[in-house]
DNA sequence: TATTGTTATACTCTATAACTATA
DNA sequence: TATAGTTATAGAGTATAACAATA
C-alpha cells in the first residue's frame, strides 16, 4: 500500500478515535460534542451570537437552538450587548466552565493514555506534523 | 505551554479538522457522516446488524435506522441469513459503493491539499506515531 | 431463557425559510 | 435596505424501553 493511502487511512482513523474518545467523555458528563466545542470556545471568549456561528461552522439558526439548550442547562447566559441592540453575546456560567474543565482534564488525561508507546521523538514529530496540517 | 498540552491541543484541533472535512465532503455527495462511516465498512465486508452496532459503537436500535435511511435511498440491502432466522446481513448496493469510492477519492484529495506543506520525513513521521496510537 | 432485530418515543443537532427588531 | 437573532419546521442521528421472532 502506497504511502500517500497510508497517510489517509491513518488520520481518517485517528480522527474517529480522537472524536469517540472525546464524545464518549462528553457523554460521562452528561454533554453532547456540540456543547463540549461550545463550552470550549467560551472558556476563552464572550462572542456574539454571529461569531459563535462562524467559530463553529454553523447556521445562526442552529446556535440559537445550542445555546438555548446550554443556557436551559445552566451553562451559559446570553447578555445583550449595550452598544448595537440586535446584538447578544453568550457568556460561560460558573457550572460551565467548571464542566468544561473537567471534560478538558479527563480528555487530557484520555490522551496521555491513547500516547503511552510514543516515544519523546514520536511526539515531538506529531505535534510538528500536526501543527503543519492546522496551519492551513 | 507543556509539550502535553500541545499534544493534546493538537490532537484535537486535527481530528475536528479531518471530521469537518469528511462532512463537508460527505454533505456534497448527499450523504452524512454516519453514513459515510456506514459505507465505509460495507465497502469490504457484509456484516450482520449486531455486528455493524459493534464496528460502529452504536445501539442496535440506532443501526436500524441507520440501515432504514440507507436503504430507502438505495445504497444498501437487507439480506436474511441462510443459517439463522432471526439475524439480518446488510450489503452494499452498486450505487452505495460508487458513492462511497467517490467520497473516498474526494477525501483522499482533499487530505493531500492539508498534508501538502509536509516533507516526506513529516509524514513517514505522522504515519508512524498515528500508527502506534491506533493500535490500542 | 437468551439473542437478534424492530418499533415507539424522546432528545440533540442541524439547516432552510419566514419573521422581528434594530441599524 | 441590511444585519442580528429567533422561531417554525423538517430531517438525521442517537439512546432507552418494550416488543416479536427465533434459537
Amino acid at each position: 500500500m502506497s504511502d500517500r493511502t497510508d497517510l489517509v487511512d491513518v488520520l481518517a482513523r485517528l480522527s474517529f478515535l480522537v472524536q469517540g474518545t472525546l464524545s464518549d467523555l462528553a457523554a460521562e458528563h452528561g454533554l453532547s460534542l456540540a456543547q463540549v466545542r461550545l463550552g470550549g470556545i467560551l472558556r476563552d471568549h464572550e462572542p456574539t451570537m454571529n461569531e459563535l456561528g462562524q467559530h463553529l461552522g454553523l447556521d445562526k439558526s442552529s446556535v440559537s437552538g445550542l445555546v438555548d439548550r446550554a443556557e436551559r442547562r445552566g451553562l451559559v447566559v446570553r447578555r445583550p450587548s449595550t452598544s448595537d441592540r440586535r446584538v447578544v453575546h453568550v457568556i460561560i456560567t460558573a457550572e460551565g466552565r467548571a464542566l468544561a474543565e473537567q471534560v478538558g482534564a479527563a480528555f487530557a488525561d484520555q490522551v496521555e493514555t491513547l500516547t503511552a508507546n510514543l516515544t519523546a521523538t514520536d511526539r515531538r514529530a506529531l505535534v510538528r506534523a500536526a501543527g503543519r496540517i492546522l496551519i492551513t
